[in-house]
DNA sequence: GCATTATAGTTGTATGTGCAAGCAACATAT
DNA sequence: ATATGTTGCTTGCACATACAACTATAATGC
Protein backbone atom coordinates (compact mmCIF):
# COMPACT_ATOMS: atom_id res chain seq x y z
CA UNK A 1 0.00 0.00 0.00
CA UNK A 2 1.10 3.49 -1.15
CA UNK A 3 -0.01 7.05 -0.07
CA UNK A 4 -0.31 9.19 -2.71
CA UNK A 5 -1.40 12.93 -3.63
CA UNK A 6 -4.51 13.41 -5.79
CA UNK A 7 -5.06 16.97 -6.47
CA UNK A 8 -8.66 16.74 -5.88
CA UNK A 9 -9.19 14.35 -3.35
CA UNK A 10 -6.75 14.50 -1.38
CA UNK A 11 -4.16 11.41 -0.15
CA UNK A 12 -5.64 8.75 -0.87
CA UNK A 13 -4.58 5.09 -0.52
CA UNK A 14 -3.79 2.89 -3.51
CA UNK A 15 -4.04 -0.42 -3.82
CA UNK A 16 -0.89 -0.91 -5.60
CA UNK A 17 0.28 -4.35 -4.60
CA UNK A 18 -3.33 -5.86 -4.63
CA UNK A 19 -3.98 -9.09 -3.49
CA UNK A 20 -6.57 -11.09 -5.05
CA UNK A 21 -7.52 -14.73 -5.54
CA UNK A 22 -4.59 -15.46 -8.07
CA UNK A 23 -2.09 -14.01 -6.05
CA UNK A 24 -2.29 -16.37 -3.66
CA UNK A 25 -2.21 -19.15 -6.22
CA UNK A 26 1.22 -20.85 -7.01
CA UNK A 27 -0.35 -22.08 -10.75
CA UNK A 28 -1.14 -17.80 -11.75
CA UNK A 29 2.22 -16.87 -9.13
CA UNK A 30 4.58 -18.84 -11.23
CA UNK A 31 3.38 -17.88 -14.56
CA UNK A 32 3.50 -14.84 -13.88
CA UNK A 33 7.25 -14.31 -12.80
CA UNK A 34 8.55 -16.43 -16.04
CA UNK A 35 6.66 -14.39 -18.04
CA UNK A 36 8.09 -11.22 -16.94
CA UNK A 37 11.49 -12.54 -16.56
CA UNK A 38 11.35 -14.04 -19.38
CA UNK A 39 10.59 -10.80 -21.05
CA UNK A 40 14.14 -9.63 -19.79
CA UNK A 41 15.63 -12.49 -20.33
CA UNK A 42 14.36 -12.48 -24.34
CA UNK A 43 15.81 -9.01 -24.22
CA UNK A 44 19.09 -9.49 -23.58
CA UNK A 45 20.09 -12.47 -25.35
CA UNK A 46 17.96 -11.27 -28.33
CA UNK A 47 21.05 -8.84 -29.21
CA UNK A 48 22.12 -11.74 -31.24
CA UNK A 49 18.60 -13.42 -32.46
CA UNK A 50 18.43 -16.39 -29.48
CA UNK A 51 15.71 -17.00 -27.48
CA UNK A 52 17.15 -17.58 -23.68
CA UNK A 53 16.14 -21.37 -24.28
CA UNK A 54 18.31 -21.54 -27.50
CA UNK A 55 21.29 -19.79 -25.43
CA UNK A 56 21.33 -22.03 -22.82
CA UNK A 57 21.32 -25.33 -25.03
CA UNK A 58 24.17 -23.59 -26.87
CA UNK A 59 25.83 -23.43 -23.58
CA UNK A 60 25.87 -27.21 -22.49
CA UNK A 61 26.99 -27.79 -26.36
CA UNK A 62 30.06 -25.57 -26.34
CA UNK A 63 30.44 -27.12 -22.46
CA UNK A 64 29.86 -30.74 -23.95
CA UNK A 65 30.41 -31.27 -27.31
CA UNK A 66 28.76 -34.28 -28.46
CA UNK A 67 26.12 -33.98 -25.95
CA UNK A 68 22.80 -36.28 -26.83
CA UNK A 69 19.16 -34.64 -27.22
CA UNK A 70 17.81 -36.74 -24.20
CA UNK A 71 20.60 -35.37 -21.80
CA UNK A 72 19.67 -31.45 -23.16
CA UNK A 73 16.21 -32.59 -22.17
CA UNK A 74 16.85 -33.43 -18.41
CA UNK A 75 19.47 -30.77 -17.62
CA UNK A 76 16.70 -27.82 -19.26
CA UNK A 77 13.45 -29.70 -18.29
CA UNK A 78 12.41 -29.45 -22.05
CA UNK A 79 10.35 -32.48 -23.65
CA UNK A 80 12.65 -34.23 -26.34
CA UNK A 81 10.31 -32.56 -28.77
CA UNK A 82 11.34 -29.05 -27.64
CA UNK A 83 14.92 -30.34 -27.76
CA UNK A 84 14.50 -31.18 -31.54
CA UNK A 85 13.48 -27.92 -32.33
CA UNK A 86 15.39 -25.81 -30.17
CA UNK A 87 18.41 -27.73 -32.28
CA UNK A 88 17.23 -27.45 -35.61
CA UNK A 89 16.71 -23.63 -35.26
CA UNK A 90 20.75 -23.45 -33.95
CA UNK A 91 21.37 -25.75 -36.75
CA UNK A 92 20.19 -22.98 -39.17
CA UNK A 93 21.73 -20.60 -38.01
CA UNK A 94 25.14 -22.71 -38.26
CA UNK A 95 25.47 -22.30 -34.03
CA UNK A 96 25.82 -26.50 -34.19
CA UNK A 97 25.94 -29.49 -36.00
CA UNK A 98 24.10 -32.74 -35.28
CA UNK A 99 25.76 -36.15 -36.51
CA UNK A 100 24.16 -39.36 -36.17
CA UNK A 101 25.47 -42.37 -34.64
CA UNK A 102 23.17 -45.34 -34.81
CA UNK A 103 19.85 -44.41 -32.78
CA UNK A 104 21.47 -41.56 -30.99
CA UNK A 105 22.42 -37.64 -32.36
CA UNK A 106 25.34 -36.20 -30.66
CA UNK A 107 25.23 -32.36 -31.17
CA UNK A 108 28.46 -30.23 -31.36
CA UNK A 109 29.53 -26.83 -31.64
CA UNK A 110 30.67 -24.96 -34.96
CA UNK A 111 33.21 -22.66 -34.87
CA UNK A 112 30.45 -19.33 -35.31
CA UNK A 113 28.83 -21.42 -32.16
CA UNK A 114 31.63 -21.81 -29.68
CA UNK A 115 32.33 -17.73 -30.50
CA UNK A 116 28.99 -16.45 -29.42
CA UNK A 117 30.01 -18.01 -25.91
CA UNK A 118 31.18 -14.59 -24.74
CA UNK A 119 28.16 -12.91 -25.61
CA UNK A 120 26.15 -15.26 -23.97
CA UNK A 121 27.41 -14.86 -20.77
CA UNK A 122 27.83 -11.07 -21.01
CA UNK A 123 24.13 -10.99 -21.51
CA UNK A 124 23.51 -13.51 -18.96
CA UNK A 125 25.24 -11.33 -16.74
CA UNK A 126 23.37 -8.36 -17.75
CA UNK A 127 19.70 -9.63 -17.43
CA UNK A 128 21.05 -11.38 -13.85
CA UNK A 129 21.86 -7.80 -12.85
CA UNK A 130 18.70 -6.39 -14.08
CA UNK A 131 16.36 -8.87 -12.42
CA UNK A 132 18.13 -8.64 -9.42
CA UNK A 133 17.86 -5.12 -9.15
CA UNK A 134 14.19 -5.23 -9.91
CA UNK A 135 13.40 -8.19 -7.09
CA UNK A 136 15.84 -6.88 -4.48
CA UNK A 137 19.52 -8.65 -4.09
CA UNK A 138 18.64 -10.31 -0.40
CA UNK A 139 15.89 -12.42 -2.02
CA UNK A 140 17.45 -13.99 -5.35
CA UNK A 141 19.14 -15.87 -3.87
CA UNK A 142 16.99 -18.05 -1.41
CA UNK A 143 13.92 -17.52 -4.07
CA UNK A 144 15.89 -18.83 -6.85
CA UNK A 145 16.73 -22.00 -4.84
CA UNK A 146 13.08 -22.74 -3.54
CA UNK A 147 11.78 -22.21 -7.05
CA UNK A 148 13.95 -24.58 -8.42
CA UNK A 149 13.46 -27.18 -5.68
CA UNK A 150 9.80 -26.89 -6.07
CA UNK A 151 10.18 -27.22 -10.12
CA UNK A 152 12.05 -30.26 -9.57
CA UNK A 153 10.08 -31.74 -6.91
CA UNK A 154 6.87 -31.19 -9.18
CA UNK A 155 8.93 -32.69 -11.86
CA UNK A 156 9.86 -36.22 -10.12
CA UNK A 157 5.61 -36.58 -9.05
CA UNK A 158 4.26 -35.50 -12.39
CA UNK B 1 22.15 -36.87 -2.55
CA UNK B 2 20.49 -40.21 -2.66
CA UNK B 3 22.53 -43.76 -2.06
CA UNK B 4 21.73 -46.18 -3.98
CA UNK B 5 22.19 -49.67 -4.52
CA UNK B 6 23.72 -51.41 -7.79
CA UNK B 7 23.74 -54.96 -8.09
CA UNK B 8 27.38 -55.03 -10.08
CA UNK B 9 29.19 -51.75 -8.25
CA UNK B 10 28.16 -51.89 -4.90
CA UNK B 11 26.63 -48.48 -3.24
CA UNK B 12 26.68 -45.55 -5.89
CA UNK B 13 26.16 -41.95 -5.19
CA UNK B 14 23.71 -40.54 -7.42
CA UNK B 15 23.02 -36.92 -8.33
CA UNK B 16 19.36 -36.92 -7.95
CA UNK B 17 19.04 -33.28 -7.64
CA UNK B 18 22.06 -31.61 -9.44
CA UNK B 19 23.26 -29.03 -8.72
CA UNK B 20 23.87 -27.24 -12.52
CA UNK B 21 24.79 -23.36 -13.67
CA UNK B 22 21.06 -23.94 -14.13
CA UNK B 23 19.53 -24.06 -11.35
CA UNK B 24 21.19 -21.09 -9.99
CA UNK B 25 19.14 -18.76 -12.67
CA UNK B 26 15.91 -17.35 -11.92
CA UNK B 27 15.14 -17.23 -15.67
CA UNK B 28 15.66 -20.59 -15.91
CA UNK B 29 14.31 -21.94 -12.38
CA UNK B 30 11.26 -19.94 -12.94
CA UNK B 31 10.28 -21.28 -16.10
CA UNK B 32 11.25 -24.77 -15.16
CA UNK B 33 8.32 -24.32 -12.17
CA UNK B 34 5.88 -22.65 -14.37
CA UNK B 35 6.10 -25.44 -16.90
CA UNK B 36 5.76 -28.57 -14.49
CA UNK B 37 2.86 -26.58 -12.32
CA UNK B 38 0.87 -25.65 -15.70
CA UNK B 39 0.80 -29.09 -16.35
CA UNK B 40 -1.09 -30.21 -13.53
CA UNK B 41 -3.13 -26.95 -13.74
CA UNK B 42 -3.89 -28.08 -17.53
CA UNK B 43 -4.38 -31.61 -16.53
CA UNK B 44 -7.36 -30.49 -14.30
CA UNK B 45 -8.99 -27.30 -15.69
CA UNK B 46 -9.03 -29.29 -19.12
CA UNK B 47 -11.58 -32.10 -18.02
CA UNK B 48 -13.86 -29.10 -19.26
CA UNK B 49 -12.08 -28.06 -21.93
CA UNK B 50 -10.17 -24.90 -20.69
CA UNK B 51 -6.83 -23.65 -19.71
CA UNK B 52 -5.91 -22.56 -16.37
CA UNK B 53 -5.65 -19.14 -18.04
CA UNK B 54 -9.34 -19.50 -19.42
CA UNK B 55 -10.76 -20.38 -16.33
CA UNK B 56 -9.33 -17.59 -14.31
CA UNK B 57 -10.45 -14.96 -17.05
CA UNK B 58 -13.82 -16.88 -16.70
CA UNK B 59 -13.89 -16.49 -13.31
CA UNK B 60 -13.52 -12.57 -13.21
CA UNK B 61 -16.01 -12.30 -15.69
CA UNK B 62 -18.70 -14.18 -13.37
CA UNK B 63 -17.54 -12.20 -10.76
CA UNK B 64 -17.54 -9.16 -12.36
CA UNK B 65 -19.95 -9.20 -15.18
CA UNK B 66 -19.16 -6.27 -17.86
CA UNK B 67 -15.82 -6.21 -16.95
CA UNK B 68 -13.23 -4.88 -19.39
CA UNK B 69 -10.30 -6.37 -21.26
CA UNK B 70 -7.91 -3.55 -20.06
CA UNK B 71 -8.81 -4.62 -16.50
CA UNK B 72 -8.54 -8.14 -17.18
CA UNK B 73 -5.40 -7.31 -17.94
CA UNK B 74 -4.20 -5.97 -15.12
CA UNK B 75 -5.82 -8.53 -13.09
CA UNK B 76 -3.98 -11.35 -14.60
CA UNK B 77 -0.85 -9.61 -15.53
CA UNK B 78 -1.45 -10.40 -19.82
CA UNK B 79 -1.17 -8.37 -22.52
CA UNK B 80 -4.29 -6.93 -24.07
CA UNK B 81 -3.66 -8.98 -27.42
CA UNK B 82 -3.51 -12.41 -25.08
CA UNK B 83 -6.95 -10.89 -23.47
CA UNK B 84 -8.32 -10.93 -26.63
CA UNK B 85 -7.51 -14.54 -27.93
CA UNK B 86 -8.58 -16.15 -24.63
CA UNK B 87 -11.94 -13.88 -24.36
CA UNK B 88 -12.19 -15.26 -28.39
CA UNK B 89 -12.32 -18.57 -26.82
CA UNK B 90 -14.91 -18.81 -24.42
CA UNK B 91 -17.05 -16.29 -26.22
CA UNK B 92 -16.47 -19.59 -29.24
CA UNK B 93 -17.51 -21.83 -26.14
CA UNK B 94 -20.17 -19.60 -25.32
CA UNK B 95 -19.22 -19.35 -21.97
CA UNK B 96 -18.85 -15.24 -22.26
CA UNK B 97 -20.38 -12.59 -24.77
CA UNK B 98 -19.42 -9.56 -25.76
CA UNK B 99 -20.38 -6.24 -25.88
CA UNK B 100 -19.23 -3.25 -27.95
CA UNK B 101 -19.83 0.51 -26.04
CA UNK B 102 -18.15 3.20 -27.73
CA UNK B 103 -14.54 2.02 -27.85
CA UNK B 104 -15.06 0.01 -24.71
CA UNK B 105 -15.91 -3.90 -24.79
CA UNK B 106 -17.73 -5.17 -21.85
CA UNK B 107 -17.78 -8.77 -21.10
CA UNK B 108 -20.27 -10.63 -19.52
CA UNK B 109 -20.74 -14.70 -18.51
CA UNK B 110 -23.42 -16.75 -20.15
CA UNK B 111 -25.75 -19.18 -18.08
CA UNK B 112 -23.53 -21.94 -19.45
CA UNK B 113 -20.63 -20.31 -17.81
CA UNK B 114 -21.41 -19.16 -14.50
CA UNK B 115 -23.10 -22.54 -14.38
CA UNK B 116 -19.31 -23.89 -14.82
CA UNK B 117 -17.99 -22.06 -12.35
CA UNK B 118 -18.21 -24.78 -9.68
CA UNK B 119 -16.58 -27.13 -11.61
CA UNK B 120 -13.83 -24.50 -11.93
CA UNK B 121 -13.67 -24.35 -8.23
CA UNK B 122 -13.42 -27.83 -7.78
CA UNK B 123 -10.28 -28.03 -10.10
CA UNK B 124 -8.27 -25.31 -8.74
CA UNK B 125 -8.96 -26.91 -5.73
CA UNK B 126 -7.95 -29.86 -6.91
CA UNK B 127 -4.51 -28.72 -8.83
CA UNK B 128 -3.79 -26.53 -5.40
CA UNK B 129 -3.90 -30.23 -3.56
CA UNK B 130 -1.46 -31.88 -5.91
CA UNK B 131 1.01 -29.39 -6.24
CA UNK B 132 1.08 -28.34 -2.65
CA UNK B 133 1.42 -31.98 -1.40
CA UNK B 134 4.15 -32.33 -4.42
CA UNK B 135 5.93 -29.60 -2.81
CA UNK B 136 5.38 -29.52 0.63
CA UNK B 137 3.07 -27.60 2.89
CA UNK B 138 5.34 -25.69 4.67
CA UNK B 139 6.73 -23.64 1.56
CA UNK B 140 3.86 -23.15 -0.37
CA UNK B 141 2.51 -20.08 1.03
CA UNK B 142 5.34 -18.00 1.55
CA UNK B 143 6.93 -19.32 -1.68
CA UNK B 144 3.68 -18.50 -3.43
CA UNK B 145 4.07 -15.23 -1.88
CA UNK B 146 7.35 -14.36 -3.04
CA UNK B 147 7.46 -16.01 -6.89
CA UNK B 148 3.65 -12.92 -6.76
CA UNK B 149 5.69 -10.00 -5.07
CA UNK B 150 8.98 -10.76 -7.70
CA UNK B 151 6.95 -10.89 -10.36
CA UNK B 152 5.20 -7.83 -9.49
CA UNK B 153 8.66 -6.12 -9.18
CA UNK B 154 9.36 -7.05 -12.84
CA UNK B 155 6.78 -6.13 -13.80
CA UNK B 156 6.49 -2.49 -12.67
CA UNK B 157 10.13 -1.76 -13.55
CA UNK B 158 10.37 -3.27 -17.25
C1' DG C 1 17.84 -66.44 -34.98
C1' DC C 2 13.68 -64.42 -35.08
C1' DA C 3 9.92 -61.81 -32.54
C1' DT C 4 8.90 -58.68 -29.26
C1' DT C 5 9.74 -54.80 -26.53
C1' DA C 6 12.28 -50.75 -25.26
C1' DT C 7 14.89 -46.60 -26.34
C1' DA C 8 16.23 -42.19 -28.98
C1' DG C 9 14.79 -38.84 -32.01
C1' DT C 10 11.83 -36.52 -35.26
C1' DT C 11 7.47 -34.68 -37.28
C1' DG C 12 2.57 -33.08 -37.47
C1' DT C 13 -0.33 -30.39 -35.11
C1' DA C 14 -2.07 -27.45 -31.55
C1' DT C 15 -1.81 -23.96 -27.83
C1' DG C 16 -0.71 -19.90 -25.03
C1' DT C 17 1.60 -15.83 -25.41
C1' DG C 18 3.59 -11.44 -27.11
C1' DC C 19 5.01 -7.60 -30.42
C1' DA C 20 4.03 -4.46 -33.87
C1' DA C 21 0.76 -2.47 -36.62
C1' DG C 22 -3.82 -1.14 -37.34
C1' DC C 23 -8.44 0.84 -36.37
C1' DA C 24 -12.00 3.17 -34.06
C1' DA C 25 -13.59 6.14 -30.43
C1' DC C 26 -12.53 9.74 -27.45
C1' DA C 27 -9.83 13.95 -25.67
C1' DT C 28 -7.22 18.02 -26.11
C1' DA C 29 -5.33 22.11 -28.16
C1' DT C 30 -5.12 25.81 -30.96
C1' DA D 1 -14.10 23.12 -35.41
C1' DT D 2 -10.57 20.90 -37.33
C1' DA D 3 -6.07 18.70 -36.31
C1' DT D 4 -3.40 16.17 -33.34
C1' DG D 5 -2.75 12.99 -29.95
C1' DT D 6 -4.38 9.27 -26.77
C1' DT D 7 -6.82 5.25 -25.38
C1' DG D 8 -8.96 0.51 -25.89
C1' DC D 9 -9.10 -3.26 -28.46
C1' DT D 10 -8.22 -6.36 -32.32
C1' DT D 11 -5.44 -8.70 -36.02
C1' DG D 12 -1.29 -10.61 -38.43
C1' DC D 13 2.51 -12.85 -37.53
C1' DA D 14 6.01 -15.29 -34.90
C1' DC D 15 7.75 -18.23 -31.23
C1' DA D 16 8.45 -21.57 -27.41
C1' DT D 17 6.52 -25.50 -25.94
C1' DA D 18 4.02 -29.90 -25.59
C1' DC D 19 1.45 -34.26 -26.98
C1' DA D 20 0.66 -37.99 -29.88
C1' DA D 21 2.08 -40.61 -33.55
C1' DC D 22 5.82 -42.31 -36.08
C1' DT D 23 10.57 -44.18 -37.52
C1' DA D 24 14.77 -46.33 -36.73
C1' DT D 25 17.94 -48.58 -33.89
C1' DA D 26 19.09 -51.43 -29.93
C1' DA D 27 18.04 -55.00 -26.48
C1' DT D 28 15.69 -58.92 -24.69
C1' DG D 29 13.18 -63.38 -24.53
C1' DC D 30 12.43 -67.73 -26.11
Amino acid sequence: MKEVMDSNEGVQIVDEKKETRFSACLLFSANALARAITTIGDEEFGRFGLSYSHAYLLCEVVDQPGIMPSQLSQTLYLTPSTITRLVEKLEQKQLVRRESEGKKTLIFPTAQGEALQPAIAEAWQRAGARYTQAIGEDNIKGLTQHVFKAAQALGEEC
